[in-house]
DNA sequence: AGCACGCCGACT
DNA sequence: GTCGGCGTGCTC
């Protein structure tokens, strides 16, 4: 029987295909290699072994050889390999486009090329062009290979792909209003935040350069090097040049202030000053993890401890005991800002740890350089992995810990492309490296929280193993350093009219108090932007995405109107799409009108700071918007949800929730759930230090059950009576719940025809394996970025059943019009 | 993704 | 008559 090697595409078509091992290369290939393969008649493609050995082609298929390893040894281990296949079949995807969204970029380009040192000029080649070599020029050159005298090069980086263009100040822009190209750019690159020249110049054309080039000159725009750590990688650091007042006209008019804020940061943003104690809660909980960590057998705990109770020392300080065991470490938090302060928490505590800082932001080079060491590290060396849930598919060997900080996030959910949570994959993987996972918040996720307490009410009996596993709760109870809990009141808004503004006048008047005894509040408001809607005065039209048909929302400083789900963006003023008149009426306010409403309605000399997407856009603005006011340089804070996370401000006491029934409305199971998560970590945000705190929820629901359990805090009644309404309602944990997204060109006619053809395959599968069927209906945002999207709901006691229906419908589908995908308990069901 | 095959409009 | 438009389908 001949060796053949099953390899996984990673570009389209995706599928894993069957080759040989050219004749010229010993054979013996293993999992994990990549290799360059022949396809069609066309360029060599890369792909990643994932089954190797004796074995017989499938029938009917001529076998092709493959054309080189890519690398010497495999760059993924047997651990990782086993790993994958399992993920893939899991999300119903083939390996190939699991690794394809889960590499970086240039572990998975088809423009490789082969470097042989031969006797003249190392001679290059591309894979294709080894392919059509005679045999024994070939046969030379494998010599070379296998004497250590050839490399396998990366995709080649010409200057344009290694710079990278950021913007270097907030709207509004000093442009001449005929500079129409020049604004193009800076809206595009404000847009995507941080973006290469190479890919600018592919999305707007070579035209863009000159106006780049002005906009970098006249200091606009700034471009970095790749290798240069963007600011993410260095979140304290500042740089010097940004310290003075002309970097930044519109943050703070008196020079030198900024110099003395920096000084001050260590204080701020630094751990305590050792040596720190550990409170006796968490050197119990400590105990208990560290036992479990020696155990050998792989485990999960949950810490389930109120903001402020100290959570980050006890992951820090077992962390440390891992290392010291001679085992890695993986330390996750949902977004990279916390991450990012997860890591300077880290450096803190553990400054001789070898440290990696990964999350989906970096640019490619530095998120390549990451994997490759990692993949290369001798085992033996433990080291310290900080990041976000991407991190969970770098190839760490001899994992000893995962720790997933705020695991009731919804950003630990990948719901694009493919879909995984990280807290299950984390499992996946302490499960196959015997490692401990701990899953840590202060409002933990309803289905964790049922899945530790039926542990606990069945004892530890139970071995872990098919039946998903078992989860042990650790409580810390205190504050550390005492604070206590704010008092918390619901104040009514049902009579409150839109032209009222969003704040009522108790929760005005609370800020004004609060401003005039010098202390300080936030305000958080989820929806960011100046308005919301904008009504034709003439027609009543709302201006709407041209993409989605969502309302655009104004945003003023930008003097734009913008869709907040496909980034579409358009000048404002604009005329009417349905009646060409001009004037509009704005409706319903952003945290950019709030902003600037509170700086008039507040004592004069008193200054209000947002803090949402649009104003931490630019690097290192996050950290001046957090220190300037941890600095009490601004009394009031306005934000989106960002603003209720981790974040300590001893001064604060006083937190006001703007619009509370934001969430509940939403068409989502969880929707009560995350409702209470988000306001208890914002009430956590007042109330801090000595001083008491205060919360107002303005709400016109205000009678909903859980105010009540956010009132007090009582994170075990909330569990109590959610978990009856799951229950009644038979939704997760007691039932597995899946949603098919169906997303289909917008202007395609057998839109109905192919609906009616999905929701029989899907009710005809659906009985016959016990799988509730439900739609498909319109999505809650019916169309997005061009496509119509339409979704069905799944219900079932198994994943399995579920897969069964799904591939049912993706078999019934007219793939030329029509993406079918599924999320397996979805966290967004829009 | 590439790349070829295939079947209809404006050119030598 | 041919060149070439890009719709459709396949790649071990």
């Amino acid at each position: 029987m001949p060796f053949l090697c099953q390899i996984a595409l990673l570009t389209p078509p995706y599928a894993t295909l069957t080759y040989g091992v050219p004749e010229y290369l010993p054979s013996g290939w293993v999992p994990g290699l990549r290799v360059a393969v022949p396809l069609g008649r066309g360029a060599a493609r890369v792909g990643v072994i994932v089954e190797a050995g004796e074995g017989e082609a499938p029938a009917g298929i001529t076998v092709r050889p493959a054309i080189w390893p890519l690398e010497r040894a495999p760059l993924l281990s047997g651990e990782y390999m086993a790993m994958v296949k399992d993920l893939a079949v899991r999300q119903s995807v083939t390996p190939g486009y699991l690794l394809s969204s889960v590499l970086p970029a240039g572990l998975r380009s088809t423009a490789v090329r082969l470097r042989f040192f031969t006797a003249g000029r190392p001679r290059v080649l591309k894979p294709r062009d080894l392919a059509k070599m005679p045999g024994k020029a070939r046969a030379d050159l494998a010599a070379l290979w296998l004497e250590g005298k050839a490399e396998a090069l990366g995709r080649a980086e010409d200057a344009a792909e290694a710079e990278f263009c950021r913007v270097a100040q907030d709207p509004p822009w000093p442009l001449r209003p005929g500079s129409k190209r020049q604004l193009r750019v800076l809206e595009y690159i404000w847009e995507k935040s941080e973006v290469s020249r190479r890919n600018l110049l592919k999305d707007l054309g070579p035209e863009a350069a000159d106006p780049l080039k002005s906009l970098v000159d006249r200091g606009l725009v700034r471009i970095a090097r790749q290798e240069e750590p963007s600011d993410l990688e260095d979140a304290e650091r500042i740089p010097e040049d940004e310290a003075g007042p002309e970097a930044d006209p519109c943050f703070d008019p008196e020079a030198g202030e900024f110099a003395e804020a920096v000084r001050e940061l260590p204080a701020l943003f630094g751990p305590p000053e050792p040596p720190y104690e550990l409170s006796a809660p968490q050197k119990a909980a400590l105990e208990d993890f560290r036992a479990a960590l020696s155990g050998g057998e792989p485990g999960m705990r949950l810490l389930y401890g109120i903001t402020g109770s100290g959570k980050t020392a006890v992951y820090l300080e077992l962390a440390r005991a891992c290392l010291e065991g001679g085992r890695s470490v993986l330390l996750l938090a949902p977004e990279v800002a916390l991450a990012a302060k997860l890591k300077r928490d880290a450096t803190n505590r553990l400054p001789n740890a070898d440290l990696f800082f990964f999350h989906g932001y970096q640019r490619p080079g530095q998120r390549e350089r990451a994997f490759r060491e990692l993949a290369e590290r001798d085992p033996a060396r433990p080291c310290l992995i900080v990041g976000t849930r991407s991190a969970l598919f770098l190839p760490t060997s001899n994992l000893g810990l995962v720790v997933l900080d705020e695991e009731h996030d919804a950003s630990f959910k990948q719901d694009e492309g493919v879909t995984y949570h990280a807290k299950e994959l984390a499992w996946f993987r302490a499960l196959r490296s015997k490692a401990l996972l701990v899953l840590g918040s202060a409002t933990p996720d309803i289905k964790t929280f049922h899945a530790a307490r039926d542990y606990e009410i069945r004892g530890e009996s139970r071995a872990t193993g098919e039946s998903g596993p078992s989860l042990r709760v650790t409580r810390l109870p205190d504050r550390v350093g005492g604070g206590t809990l704010p008092a918390v009141e619901l104040v009514d808004i049902r009579t409150h009219g839109a032209a009222d503004g969003i704040l009522a006048p108790v929760s005005l008047a609370a800020l004004r108090d609060t401003v005039a005894r010098g202390e300080q509040a936030v305000v958080l408001l989820n929806r960011r932007g100046y308005s919301l809607n904008m009504y034709c005065l003439e027609c009543g039209t709302v201006a709407r995405c041209p993409h989605c048909e969502i309302a655009l929302t104004h945003h003023k400083a930008r003097e734009r109107l913008l869709c907040h789900y496909c980034g579409y963006s358009a000048p404002f003023p604009t005329i009417c799409a349905n009646c060409r008149s001009s004037h509009f009426l704005p409706m319903g306010e952003g945290t950019e009108k709030l902003e600037e409403s509170l700086s008039v309605a507040l004592p004069p000399g008193s200054r209000v700071l947002r803090l949402d997407r649009d104003s931490t856009r630019r690097p290192g603005r996050l950290e001046e918007i957090l220190e300037s006011f941890a600095l009490q340089r601004a009394q009031v804070l306005v934000g989106t949800q960002m603003l209720s996370k981790g974040h300590h401000f001893p001064n604060v006491t006083l937190s006001v929730v703007a619009d509370a029934d934001l969430g509940l409305s939403l068409p989502d199971y969880r929707a009560a759930e995350r409702t209470f998560q988000l306001l208890v970590q914002s009430a956590g945000r007042a109330g801090r230090g000595e001083k008491s705190g205060r919360v107002l929820i303005q709400t016109r629901n205000v009678d909903h059950y859980c105010w009540r359990f956010v009132r007090n805090a009582d994170y075990d009644g909330f569990f109590e009576h959610e978990l009856a309404i799951r229950k009644r309602r038979r939704y997760p944990p007691f039932t597995r719940l899946a949603l098919v997204r169906i997303h289909m060109t917008a202007d395609w006619g057998g839109v109905a025809g192919q609906l009616s053809t999905l929701a029989e395959a899907a009710k005809r599968t659906g009985r016959a394996v016990n799988v509730q069927v439900l739609g498909p209906a319109p999505a809650p945002i019916p169309m997005l970025r061009g496509r119509r999207r339409f979704q069905c709901l799944l219900k079932s006691d198994g994943w399995s059943a579920i897969r069964g229906v799904y591939a049912a419908m993706v078999q019934a589908a007219d793939a030329r019009h029509v993406s079918v995908r599924l999320d397996m308990d979805p966290v967004s069901m829009l």
